[in-house]
DNA sequence: CAAATTTGTTAGAATAGTCTAACAAAATAT
DNA sequence: ATATTTTGTTAGACTATTCTAACAAATTTG
């Protein structure tokens, strides 16, 4: 069995690999806070338990085995999120944190019970893929708000970045999943949008926001 | 913040003493499955951190500080318990290996959260109390069904024995918080009870038992 | 390309939590 | 009141996880 710790690195790397094709020991390191020495070691340690592949110098890749590791990791903090969210009525900004604890828990029925609960949810409350109980992912392909063009009408189906700071953006501007955009104008001085949604007639939005969007434009 | 492993500490401490007036280093050893050099080491670091008091040869003393420590995290554990029963379905006798990992989780807001969707409940599956968010405790005068005499009715309100195999027990008898008793008689031979509840005539319960299922008595 | 910068590695040390072996104190039994 | 047993302590060692300092490889820059 993996100790939280372990399951934090292999959930890095799962992420680093998916966001950038590959994890470098200094990316690995600066991710989870510790010194590179320290990211080395533990790759040396998850190597030898068959979970990453790894020679000098070179990026870490994680093998099947420590890929569905991690998937399943990354099934119970989604879970965990959409429970919170869903039954015990907690906002998507707050938790995040607790979720990075309870994906720990040894219990598997625990899990299940959340699930069957929720009526197997998909998707967690930032719009992010649950792996199923093989540690299988649904990719959604999704575009992002900036590859939108003028005149198309979009909902709201995922964001790339699910920081506290950034929900709290979209919480003040009445931004949720599910909202529906109709995209007005484009900037191309900024790459800003003005778009409108809900009571909202015209809002911009920055370059910065629309790019962490994710969308589904409609037919 | 303490480690998981001093908040066990803390606990098993805790329970000792109120179960036996006072913790030694060899109960405390078993209590937690360790070596009897290991719990004294890490009675010096909880006395260190003003959790415990110790001397030499001498029984481990938890401070007022400690006290409220355990409590705190015995709180957590029971809502736990409660919640996991009497919000997601577990039976009585699956919930205590869950709570173990889920009492180490800091997330105030998670607990609070629990407490108020069960309407701040005040005992646990197992009839246990539910220490305050101050961390004291209601104590429940209970006897034990043993002292009961013939023609007396009681209902079970709690049991001393939590344990998986004796839930597994109660179960195959129907037996739960909440069911009343009829005493029958008493075998002075062996304190073996014959009783009568539900659909049950006439039931025997071995002194064992008798002893574990506490009772308030109908007036 | 050579210099500078970034990235990665090794070595060595620290802390937390655990163990066993050996010994010492306290409690119990003869 | 001894002898025996139980309980508790010390010493020394091990693993896991982390760090800093020093150095080496790889990459980027001028
Ligand atoms: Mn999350
Ligand atoms: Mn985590
Ligand atoms: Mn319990
Ligand atoms: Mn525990």
């Amino acid at each position: 069995m993996a100790s939280i710790t372990e399951e934090n690195y292999l959930k890095a790397l799962f992420n680093l690999s998916n966001n950038q094709g590959e994890a470098s020991i200094s990316d690995l390191a600066n991710q989870l806070g510790v010194s590179m020495p320290t990211a080395n070691s533990m790759v040396k340690t998850l190597q030898k338990q068959g979970l990453c592949r790894y020679e000098k110098y070179k990026p870490v890749v994680l093998t099947e085995q420590g890929k569905k590791a991690a998937a399943l990791i990354i099934r119970k903090h989604r879970l965990t999120e959409m429970f919170l969210v869903n039954k015990m009525d907690f906002g998507w900004e707050e938790v995040h944190e607790i979720a990075e604890q309870v994906e720990h828990i040894h219990a598997p029925k625990f899990f299940e019970r959340m699930d069957e609960m929720m009526g197997f949810p998909t998707v967690d409350p930032h719009g992010s893929p649950i792996p199923d109980k093989q540690g299988r992912i649904q990719e959604l392909h999704l575009k992002s708000l900036s590859e939108a063009a003028p005149g198309q009408e979009a909902v709201i189906a995922a964001l790339s970045d699910s920081s506290a700071e950034f929900l709290a953006y979209l919480n003040s501007r009445q931004l949720s999943l599910g909202t529906e955009l109709k995209i007005l104008s484009k900037e191309s001085f900024d790459q800003s949008m003005t778009v409108a949604y809900g009571e909202k007639e015209r809002e911009s939005l920055s370059q910065k926001v629309c790019e962490k969007l994710l969308i589904r434009i409609f037919d």
